[in-house]
DNA sequence: GTCTATATTGTGATAGAC
DNA sequence: GTCTATCACAATATAGAC
């Protein structure tokens, strides 16, 4: 019977590899970083994944299903748009805040292999068409400004990816490198992104 | 002398480099596929820029190049912030759209080496600081709402430089993939940013 | 399942003829 | 300046003992 306490060899390599794939892209991984980070032989990535590109893959899906939950969520409450703009933002941020190296990640993939993300964001059941209905709706309904819905999502995960992605050169033009300092200005966001797009809307 | 209209062998390399370095990255991009872009020997990369590191260098301080005089003119303008956003959108959005590949390059050297690009700025007197500065005076003149000029700038970096990273996939989902549409819906955001984030910052 | 040893191929870089 | 040949080493992957 497995020790359910004690990693097993695979999730120690899964949790390495998330590790050296997440920072370091898949041409910049290398399979010995990621044994090592394991702290096991080089072999035992070959005997649990077969391959460079299926351990990538597993790590993939991991990264790609850190946001699922959360999106869908938010997508299918029955919340107002406004209500539901102020979700999204809240629970993409904490996500990005906790996994600070997926937007790069996702981003190089998305110009790497768009069509497979596109596949598994179907698979997944995330369907903006919905939400882009929905926006459409709401604004019939609030009898507010008719943007196009697709610039506001479009705006909406920029808002909040973006900050995350450039952290690095932002943190330290903007906050001489304070890691502090960054860290409550991505937090304050939580509410100035959406208090910034409903105004924007608003106003219109 | 030397023929003004045939490109010499490290124009040439130049070129190749660019393009293979631009849409792989720096781990990504392999010295044997340049010299085939370039459609010269393998070994002319090494006798005209010596390693790969420093043919990378060259590559990439031409992408920054890209950038930095647009943004400068919009800075150093004496505009109102107001028209100020305005032109940066408009100067902005234009550069990347003729240069694609650049905002995933650009983030990944951020994330690969921020301090030599933040160095890289300062050579070049890119300084934010001033527009930060300018803002603070502007809100006080115009008796607009008092918000943090970094979320300003953060924002109108952000919606125009994430739709151009990630276009792939929102090319995708949003437009069954029509390259046409999605150059007139970016086309459209040069108009769209600038009215975004006016209109929240007078609804304040 | 895990290890050592090794095969195989890829990749940056150099030497030296022309 | 350009080419061919080749080095040195890094990286993925496999064979086979234990």
């Amino acid at each position: 019977m497995e020790n359910r306490f004690l990693p097993s060899t695979e999730n120690k390599i899964l949790a390495a590899a998330k590790k050296v794939f997440i920072h370091k892209g898949w041409s910049g991984a290398r399979m010995h970083e990621i044994a090592e980070e394991a702290k096991i032989n080089k072999s035992l990535l070959h005997y649990y994944f077969r391959t460079k590109e299926k351990l990538f893959e597993a790590v993939f899906k991991y990264a790609f299903n850190k946001f699922v939950p959360s999106i869908k969520e938010a997508l299918n409450s029955d919340k107002s748009l406004f209500e539901k703009i102020e979700l999204i933002a809240d629970q993409y941020i904490s996500v990005l805040i906790k996994n600070q190296f997926i937007p790069l990640f996702v981003l190089h993939e998305i110009n790497r292999n768009p069509e497979r993300l596109y596949e598994l964001m179907q698979q997944a059941g995330v369907r903006p068409e919905e939400f882009f209905e929905q926006i459409q709706q709401e604004m019939r309904k609030e009898k507010i400004k008719n943007i196009d819905p697709r610039q506001l999502i479009i705006n909406l995960l920029a808002l909040c990816v973006f900050p995350i992605a450039a952290k690095p050169l932002l943190q330290r033009v903007f906050f001489e490198n304070d890691k502090r300092q960054y860290r409550q200005f991505l937090e304050a966001r939580k509410k100035e992104i959406p208090a910034f797009i409903i105004n924007s809307i608003k106003s219109g």
